[in-house]
RNA sequence: UGCCCGGUCGUCCAAUGGCAGGACAGCGGCUUUUGGAGCCGCCUAUCGAGGUUCGAACCCUCGCCGGGCAGCCA
């Protein structure tokens, strides 16, 4: 038993390169600690006032040898036995003698508790009980997020995210709902392996794993996040068709669907351009492109809002010959759009996720900075008036499809419902065109 | 100027005394009714200096660099 204070107990310690000295209490008798510690259970004693430490080595070059405290008084409530004890183990303390009665053989743990290593064989041996054997690993980092308890928590109690299982949390309530797969998270684990040395894994290899799933697993269907109106004028009005659609080309047996198509059409609007810039391949004036599944269109006439100048709709033509997406003289067109008919379609909401950070490491405080300054400010950007095809009508929650096009987006299984339809997006398509624009500005 | 741990392509992981290999990322091409997917190719690494050895990423020594440790936190 020691009655040294916090504050003495730390000057006593001494510091990283000259030893400790022993404490004043280090020989007390052996009754006089059995009395003292009874004492100190039944809560006669003021909490911090005396501590329980093992007599070890004061001159240890390793600091976690020189007496470590086993047991402080601490009036806090446990959230299982209440407030029967007013003496609470340290966590060397304890691990060891947990993990013992376990039966535990080896007990994986992070790098940091390597210097702790000799004290937990030390506590086992004394107590002569079963002994596992400890093993460090480097703890998982993966870029542009944190995976820290203490910060995630963080972020949870700060209210910078939702809640635990908010999409953009690496919490498994967080991508199960943001709709990443089981599979794709065992299959990144067993790709990144077990070390011993800090690393940083990049999130592009998690979200590779995800696609890669995806792309074998999730159902194919044609969403427009930000519509713009299309008018096919030599569409007879009142008119549909019921046009064959694949559901997945990586595998056959699941099938085909049937998606609707009339006169009046939606389409993503940076599908369009007014004035494309060089290797943009979709619709422009004059410009023929397909429409997946249907037909080849060519852009004749541009609407635009006489007070803002924005393309609110587009006039096209459309060839009957092409129906299904298949022109029969040959000629090519170089892209094909997603579209949904405007009077079959869904509405739905969809949020876009992103990554957690902006910046690849946000424990790299330079400059004092708190790691909360690298949050990015777009990791969630929600869109409340996307249009689906009708064939998604009462889609189960946490069921997932590849957008075409867009990428992976799954029912939220929170916020969804039969009336109203909620999307979260997992992941994006690999995106050549986003590439493209980058390396263009560049120069 | 203590103790402990670790340094292999940009990133992550293999090779543990015997041809440094894979994946992701990047770049280029082919193909394509998703600028998706697929296929092909390219790029790029053993921290440094000595030593041991027929032979060293691996063993030894000394440096250098990075991380952890001075809670009655876990």
């Amino acid at each position: 038993m020691c009655d040294l204070s916090a504050a003495e107990i730390r000057a006593y310690r001494g510091t990283l390169t000259t030893p400790g000295k022993d404490s004043p209490y280090r020989n007390r008798p052996v009754k006089e600690n059995l009395d003292l510690f009874e004492r100190m259970r039944a809560g006669e004693f003021e909490d911090g006032s005396r501590v329980l430490r093992a007599k070890i080595d004061m001159a240890s070059p390793n600091l976690n040898m020189r007496d470590p405290v086993m047991y402080r008084i601490l009036r806090a409530t446990h959230h299982r036995t209440g407030d029967t004890w007013c003496i609470y183990p340290t966590y060397d303390f304890t691990h060891g003698q947990s993990d013992s009665i376990e039966g535990i053989t080896h007990s994986l743990c992070d790098l940091e508790f390597e210097n702790h290593r000799p004290l937990y064989d030390w506590f086992l041996d004394a107590l002569q009980i079963h002994h596992p054997r400890q093993i460090e690993f480097a703890r998982l980092n993966i870029s542009h997020t944190v995976l820290s308890k203490r910060r995630l928590r963080e972020l949870v109690e700060g209210g910078y995210v939702a809640g635990w299982d908010d999409p953009r949390m690496p919490t498994l309530s967080g991508m199960r709902r943001r709709g990443y797969p089981p599979e794709a998270i065992r299959n990144f684990c067993e790709r990144i392996g077990v070390a011993k040395r800090e690393s940083m894994v990049d999130i592009a290899l998690l979200e590779h794993c995800v696609r890669e799933q995806l792309n074998k697993s999730a159902p194919r269907v044609m969403g427009v996040l930000r519509p713009l109106k299309v008018v096919i004028d030599n569409y007879p009005e009142g008119r549909v068709e019921e046009l064959d659609a694949i559901n997945n080309p990586e595998d056959a047996a699941m099938g085909t669907r049937k998606v609707p198509f009339s006169r009046v059409l939606y389409i993503e609007q940076e599908d369009f351009r007014e004035d494309p810039p060089k290797k943009f391949y979709r619709l422009a004036p004059g410009r023929e492109v397909r429409l997946r599944y249907a037909y080849f269109i060519t852009c004749v006439r541009v609407v635009k809002d006489e007070q803002t100048g924005e393309v609110i709709e587009l006039h096209c033509t459309y060839d009957p010959k092409t129906r299904g997406g298949d022109s029969p003289d040959g000629r090519k067109v170089r892209a094909t759009l997603h579209w949904v008919s405007a009077a079959h379609a869904l509405e739905a909401e969809v949020r876009l996720y992103d990554h957690l950070f902006a910046k690849e490491n946000p424990l790299d405080e330079k400059e004092g900075a708190d790691f909360k300054t690298y949050l990015n400010p777009n990791s969630l950007e929600i869109l409340t008036s996307c249009r689906v095809e009708p064939s998604l009508k009462g889609a189960a929650p946490g069921s997932r499809y590849q957008f075409e096009r867009q990428g992976y987006f799954c029912v939220d299984s929170v916020d969804a419902s039969e009336e109203a339809l909620v999307f979260n997006r997992t992941v994006r398509l690999r995106d050549t065109w986003v590439r493209i624009q980058k390396a263009q500005k560049k120069p």
